[in-house]
Formats: structure tokens, C-alpha cells, sequence
DNA sequence: TGCCACCGAGAGAGCGCTCTCACGAGTCGC
DNA sequence: GCGACTCGTGAGAGCGCTCTCTCGGTGGCA
């Protein structure tokens, strides 16, 4: 009578109490429809009483599942957060679609190469069973040494260089060539962007897009400068731009933390906007309604962005074939400073 | 010879690779002294060769440790993530603190009861070692679950009622204080406040913070409108303080993003900031800096919220003593708007 | 030289689960 | 009425690892 059910109950502790086998125990738990109404009945409340939960470590080792998939942020973690909005959205996306299939997200911060071992580390000992990759800088290697794992992997954004594994990426070009027609309509001549980082991809593609809708406009030299997608970078390359061309009439900028950032040294300078200098941003972040003017910007859908991206890798996973690139549609929201 | 090491290597293929045994691969994959300097070099080249890594599924099932912590955001999560900066600060805090300890972050966003069961059954089910929860909205029980299914937990925000489990918080009352007393010394008389949800400790201790604040202003009556910490919800209390008292001079707004709102709505009815109305802020994120004008606010050191939820987590995961609370300071940063 | 202590390495059990396979009981057809 | 078949259940192996226990070998000391 050594019945001291101690620690956490197992399945043998549940197949004792309602006197079946740890087999059938295991069926009821997964939902198996062939096991007689009046013992899967009795199980379940042998279950409920003893408060059993599965111990998912031991049914990994078994099945070689483990119904989670790691998000990996690998920007420089001081400027994934802050306020920006992009990843707290996709992240909020992902989670939920991933909620939905009963998956759990488990987040990796990679900020350092320290953190890059760590990451493959993980991925290699297969903690998740697949990996969504968000934002990478350059070339980075992070991609194809996950595809060469063998872990399914989607990012999000087209990578730089050659794309190796699905990605989800908005139209950053068409946006921006949509801003700036809606410039040129205005009447604007004289219009410089803020770029977003050039070792990124949806830095180069809204640079190229700037640099594609200028041709609208004969003889219009570009004028570009820098940012890194932050605030204070925009308020920064809003003063250069000035210095370099104090005739500026309209702005664009990669991002509309930038924007907002520009928006601050146009109102130190005394210029008015869109009086005087007209501003486009992209995102569509909340902050953006919120700015004084309020922002015209090129809407990206980015809760959809993470849904996407869940809804790939829950695929990929399920060894389902998805499409090599999806690419969803940006849009101009006019709204007061351009 | 059926030596097909066909899938990942495990810790038998090592040991016949390295002709040792497999406890004593084992021994020198976690760091023990206890084996010989040329064995331990042979095992640990076979490792490199192989590109063998421990199957943590295989580890966690007797050790009974899973090297993971939780972080449940149990917030609506509409509104966790948009643009407030709380949140990311938070998480890049814990991430960041995690990694040091090389334990794994697992996000676990909670809006639904769905997910609330969920968490339970997760955190039952020991996939992690600890539980660090954030931002509990009013008398949730949560943390009285999880402490009573003998888990290691930490909150951010002293609970509202009785604190069953250790948490860390800052001193929102007295920073609000010092907010009261800075408006008063500008001579500010009719003061309101746009308060945060009175569900939320936070929204009550900084209520509280500024009715103990208008004590100082002699016959003065508190001005209260309620919002939920977002942009939004301070547009929209500023425009009903304003209608139920037009001589306002001075507004506290219990977050930097109902701050901005505020502004927003002060902006459209021609009030000048500050020369008319004053406003004070709560958080300090990095858009304070680039309202217009640049917001005064009380500053708390949300990275350090989240590097502190960390040590103590890991420490109760450790076995160890923690202090039942932990509260950080607060400080008023002076900007423009006040 | 012989005995004992000590240290490093291997054997083996077992963590909690899934899943294949075999088996017994019931059902049907000829 | 007997074999063939189906259906539900149990036995048992094994996933990859850790850890205790045991054992063989070496060195110190009498």
C-alpha cells in the first residue's frame, strides 16, 4: 500500500485512480474517439480530481514536438522597443494567431553575438519547432543557418541579398510612390527624404521609392539623408536637410517616428507644416493621428504582418508547402501635414 | 556495423564516438572536473564534430528544470502593445536580465479566459521555472492561482488587495506628489487630473498621489476624469474636463500617452501650453521629449522593472529568500510643458 | 610488499509519455 | 456453429538524458 501519490500526478497515478491502463489514460487525454463513453468518462473525472496535467517534456521526448515557435528579434534590442510600435504589433499579431493554434510563443531577444550562438543553440536542441525571424540587418547569416538546421523558418521582410527561406514583406515602393504623387499633386518641387538604414531592406525599397516618384518632377535633384527609424534620428536629418537646402517644400520620411522627430525641428525653425514644408511618414503607428499635424502617412498592415507570419510557420510546421513570398499592400492615409 | 546515426546525435553517439561512456559524455557536457583532461578533450572534439546538442526535452524530464521563465502580459491585449512604451520597456528589462542568467523568455500574452486556462495548464504542466507577471488588472487571481500551484512568482505592480506573492513597484504616489507641488509653485489653483483605470493599482495610487497633492491649494476641488492610460482616452478626458471647467490652469495626466492626448485636444480648443494650461505627464517615454511642448513628467525607471523581476524570479527559482516588495523611486523631469 | 583510502569511469535505472503490436471479446456470414 | 473480422484495451518498448551506485585502478603508508 505504498500509495503516496506525492509530487505531481502522472498518467499511471490517473490510470490507477480509474482503474485503466496508462494507454488508454494517454488516448483520452489526446482526444482519441476510440475508447469505450463510460471509462473515457471515469478518466476524465480521475483527471479533473487529481488535478492531472501532462508533463509536456516527456511527451516531446516522445513525439519530437513541442508546440512552440520561437520569434526572434535580432535588432539591436535598444531600438526594437522603445515606442516604436512595428514589433510590439507584430508581436501582438503573431502571439494571437499563434493562441489560436494552441502554440506558444516563446520570444528570443538577439542582441548580441553571444545571443546568436545562444539562439542557434536553442533552435538546434529543437525547444521550438519552427522560428519567425523578424527585421534583419545586412546580410544576416541567422536565416540560412536556421534553413541549414532543418528548423522551418519565415521572416519577416524580405532578406537582404538572396532570399532563402518565405518571407512576408508590405509594398514599401508602391507606398512611397503613392506620398510622393500625392506631393507633386500638391504642388511640392522641392522634396527630400529622411531614409530609413540602408543595411535594410525596407530602408533601401522606401529610398528607392522616393527616388522613383522624383522623376515626376523635371529636373528635381534628391535630396536625401539618414535616419535610423527613431525619433531623434528624424529630428537630426530634418535639421541637415534644412542646412543643406533651406528651400525644402516637402518631406518624406522612412518611418513615422522620424517624421514625428522631423516635425520638431520644422516647428523650432518657425516653418509651418504642411504650409510651408509638407511631411509624409510610413507605419500608420498610432502616434501618428496624434501629431501636431496629424500625419499623412503610408499605412502598413502590421497586426496582419504578424498574423501572416504565424499562419506560415504554423504551416511549415504541419510540413505544409507555402508560398516562397507574400507581399501585403501599403496605402496613403491622408491626414493633415501633407 | 549499423552505424547509421541517421537523425541528431544524441549522448550515445558521442560516447561511441569519443570510446567513453555516456555519463561520462554527459559529465563533460556540464562542466564536470571530475574527468580526465585527454578524455574530456576527445569527448569534447567528438561533440564538435557530431554537432551534438542536448535534447532539453530528454534534460527537463529529469531534472525537473526547464532553464525557461514566463512572462504573462495578462493585460487586454488591445491595448499591451499599440504604441505605449511600457510594455517593450518592461520585456527588453527581463530579456535582457534572462539572457545574462542564460535562462529562456517565454511570452505568454493572456487577454482571453482562454488563455487564462491556458497559462494555468502551462505553467501546471512545468514548461517553465518561473513566473513573472505584469500589470494585473483589479482583483485577479492569477497570482494566487500560480502561487498555489507551488510556482515561483513575481509581479510588476503591487496587486490590488492583499499581496500574496512578492512584487516590484515604484513610488507613484510621491512622484505625483512632487508633480502637485511643482504646479502649485508655478501658481497653478485649479488643477484636474485625467486619472487611469481605478481597476489598476497604478491608476489609484496616482489618483491618490494628486488628491494628497491639491491638499496644498486651499479650497480647491479635485477635477477628476478617467481614461485607460492610451492617446485616445486623453483626447477625449481633456475635452470633458475642459467643458466641466473652463479656467482650468493645469492638468495631471497619469500617463505620458493621455499626456500627448491632452495636448492634442488643448491644441485644437486654442489653449497655449503652458502658458495657459500646464500639464504633467507620468512615465517619461521616449515621446515625451517630442510633444509640443516637450512634456514635463514624472520619470520611472521601467528598464530597471524589468532587470529587477528578473533577479528576484531567478532567485525564488533558486530557492532563495526575496524581499516582499520592492519599490523604485520616482522623479519629476522638467521639460516645457510645465 | 600488502592493505586501505580515494578517485575516476561505467552500468543501469528511471524521468513521464506515446505508440506499436498483440490479444480478447464481440459480431457477422456462410 | 465455426472461422474471419472488427473494435477496444493493455503490455511493453523506448524517446535522450541525469544520477546513483558500484567497481577497478592507483597511490600512500606501515
Amino acid at each position: 500500500m505504498n500509495e503516496t501519490p506525492a509530487g505531481r500526478p502522472t498518467l499511471e497515478t490517473v490510470a490507477r485512480a480509474a482503474g485503466a491502463s496508462r494507454a488508454t489514460v494517454s488516448r483520452v487525454v489526446n482526444g482519441s474517439t476510440t475508447v469505450r463513453a463510460d471509462i473515457a468518462e471515469s478518466i476524465r473525472r480521475a483527471i479533473a480530481e487529481l488535478g492531472y496535467v501532462p508533463n509536456p517534456a516527456a511527451r516531446s521526448l516522445v513525439t519530437q514536438r513541442t508546440d512552440s515557435i520561437a520569434l526572434i528579434l535580432p535588432e539591436s534590442a535598444t531600438r526594437v522597443f522603445s515606442d516604436d510600435a512595428f514589433f510590439p504589433g507584430v508581436i501582438r499579431g503573431v502571439g494571437e494567431a499563434l493562441e489560436k493554434a494552441d502554440k506558444q510563443l516563446v520570444l528570443l531577444l538577439a542582441s548580441t553575438q553571444a545571443s546568436h550562438d545562444r539562439i542557434l543553440r536553442y533552435v538546434h536542441g529543437r525547444t521550438v519547432d519552427g522560428v519567425v525571424l523578424a527585421s534583419m540587418h545586412g546580410a544576416d547569416t541567422l536565416p540560412e543557418e536556421l534553413r541549414a538546421a532543418g528548423v522551418p523558418v519565415v521572416t519577416s521582410g524580405r532578406p537582404l541579398g538572396e532570399a532563402t527561406v518565405p518571407f512576408i514583406d508590405v509594398e514599401h515602393a508602391s507606398g512611397v510612390e503613392a506620398a510622393m504623387k500625392h506631393l507633386v499633386g500638391l504642388g511640392r518641387r522641392r522634396i527630400a527624404t529622411i531614409a530609413g538604414p540602408q543595411d535594410m531592406v525596407a530602408g533601401r525599397e522606401r529610398l528607392a521609392g522616393y527616388l522613383t516618384g522624383l522623376r515626376a518632377v523635371p529636373g528635381a535633384v534628391p535630396l536625401v539623408e539618414e535616419g535610423d527609424f527613431m525619433r531623434q534620428s528624424g529630428t537630426d536629418a530634418m535639421e541637415r536637410l534644412l542646412q543643406r537646402d533651406p528651400g525644402i517644400d516637402a518631406v518624406f520620411a522612412a518611418s513615422d517616428l522620424m517624421a514625428d522627430g522631423a516635425l520638431r525641428t520644422l516647428r523650432r525653425l518657425g516653418r509651418r507644416v504642411p504650409d510651408d514644408v509638407a511631411v509624409i511618414g510610413f507605419d500608420d503607428v498610432e502616434a501618428a493621428r496624434f501629431t501636431d499635424p496629424p500625419l499623412t502617412t503610408v499605412h502598413q498592415p502590421i497586426h496582419e504582418i504578424g498574423t501572416r507570419l504565424a499562419e506560415q510557420i504554423l504551416r511549415l510546421v504541419a510540413g505544409e508547402e507555402v508560398e516562397a513570398s507574400v507581399v501585403l499592400p501599403t496605402r496613403l492615409v491622408i491626414r493633415e501635414s501633407a
